[in-house]
DNA sequence: GGTCAATAGATTTTCGAAAATCTATTTGAT
DNA sequence: ATCAAATAGATTTTCGAAAATCTATTGACC
């Protein structure tokens, strides 16, 4: 039942508890607007409360968790308005990162750009058999390639904002895929994506990486707005007394 | 010794914490790369580990603290690089904002914005006679004034990222002033940016911005070079036994 | 029946001490 | 003298229980 990532003993508690917690929020395994309680939390993850609600602070930093004084913590809520803005802004960001890491991307980014492909094209196929169990290893990939792609845009504070909007993002992938299924095959986009990369094509780039967002995002909101049920009041309510 | 801001008893111990860290932080009352002793901070704050350890973690996501695992917390860092990273970046988050808070902006905006400007410019006077003692007034109100001028931007996302690398901009600002005096007069450089913002001359508006931080930069930038002791090496090292 | 205060249980928040880890210094061997 | 292991003190990290707060329900009163 618990959560199946088994952490290196060399982190902290406190460490190994954040990447668990954000993995479990942004797969759904923890599903939006649930309540995280301390104690079922402790339980889970089998440590005591400080490590956790230090945990929760952050990804409260994050936004990926609400808490709301003396009434404890909660998975953020999801909705088509912060869908749409989420999308809207990210499409900004990856545009500047994007038009930087081409201005500036070498030999080195190119190759991991293409290893970041490739390994992202294999996964696909891997998929393709094990249906959806193990769509978690195609998610970093897909994840690492569109962080190759910004991999060279010199900016930290930019990669960092790109990263922490693409998270989000990927929440409301996993949201969509447990209702609808895997989202489409985007070998093809992701491969023409990296082409105008590579080409220096900046403008074609931008505008590939603009429609595979919004792409997503009419997939991603056809299915939240059909499986309204999900998500919405999923263990609102506080512990029933027996 | 300890920080004034007297927080209203309905916050929990966590949330006052939270604010007076930050406030402490970008005001540098706490010094870039100061180590972050948790019976040190106890003592300061008059709480116990628990909320002080959960405010720094959120501050660490908000990027103002660093963490080294089990070597504990420090105030992050200044550098030219990352300075001038920041303000990159922050230069790109602001002309989009803008660009849409321009588009949207209603009566209540303008109105907004106009209020802001005002309490700008009075304070602005009123510190001319005090020195610099109490620029913690006109920091808020400076801040303040950038934020109603994005106000109607549309985005939570957008203005979320916007404010936190503000504030990240404001903790140079603090630094500059702190070994260089204030900064500058540009209330002039306020009212033509809003006038620009009211009269929706969107082009004007964004490049009259860029221009407002580029030349805080140039200012923050050449202080951080010349005084270069300050914030290097400030209580880096650990407690000397006695 | 409806409203309001009192109560009890659940939950969050906070504390202070214990355990784990790090760092500087001393000690001992080569 | 040099290096490495051992030690001691400082510091971080974690725990479990106590205090504070919230929420649902009961019961009194109109």
């Amino acid at each position: 039942m618990s959560s199946s990532l088994a952490k290196s003993n060399s982190q902290t508690l406190n460490a190994s508890v954040l990447s668990q917690l954000r993995s479990d929020i942004i797969t759904c395994r923890l599903m939006p607007n649930e309540r995280l309680r301390v104690e079922a939390l402790r339980e889970r993850y089998g440590m005591g409360t400080s490590p956790i609600r230090e945990a929760l602070m952050r990804l409260e930093a994050e936004g990926l968790v609400e808490l709301e004084q003396n009434k404890g913590f909660r998975v953020s809520e999801v909705s088509q308005a912060s869908l749409r803005d989420l999308m809207r802004t990210r499409i900004e960001i990856e545009t500047i990162a994007l038009r930087w890491s081409l201005e500036n991307g070498g030999v080195e980014w190119e190759a991991n750009l293409l290893g970041a492909f490739h390994r992202l094209s294999r996964q696909t196929k891997i998929d393709r058999v094990n249906s959806d169990a193990i769509s978690g290893a195609w998610s970093r990939e897909h994840a690492d390639f569109h962080a190759a792609l910004v991999a060279a845009c010199g900016s930290p504070t930019m990669m960092a904002i790109r990263a922490r909007l693409f998270e989000q993002a990927d929440r409301y992938v996993a949201l969509s895929i447990m209702s609808n299924g895997p989202l489409r095959d985007d070998v093809g986009e992701h491969k023409q994506l990296m082409r105008a990369a590579l080409n220096r094509e900046v403008e074609k780039a931008i505008e590939l990486n603009r429609l595979h967002i919004m792409r997503t995002l009419d997939k991603v909101a056809a299915s939240l707005a059909a499986g309204k049920a999900i998500g919405e009041n999923h263990m609102t309510g506080r512990k029933r007394t027996p």
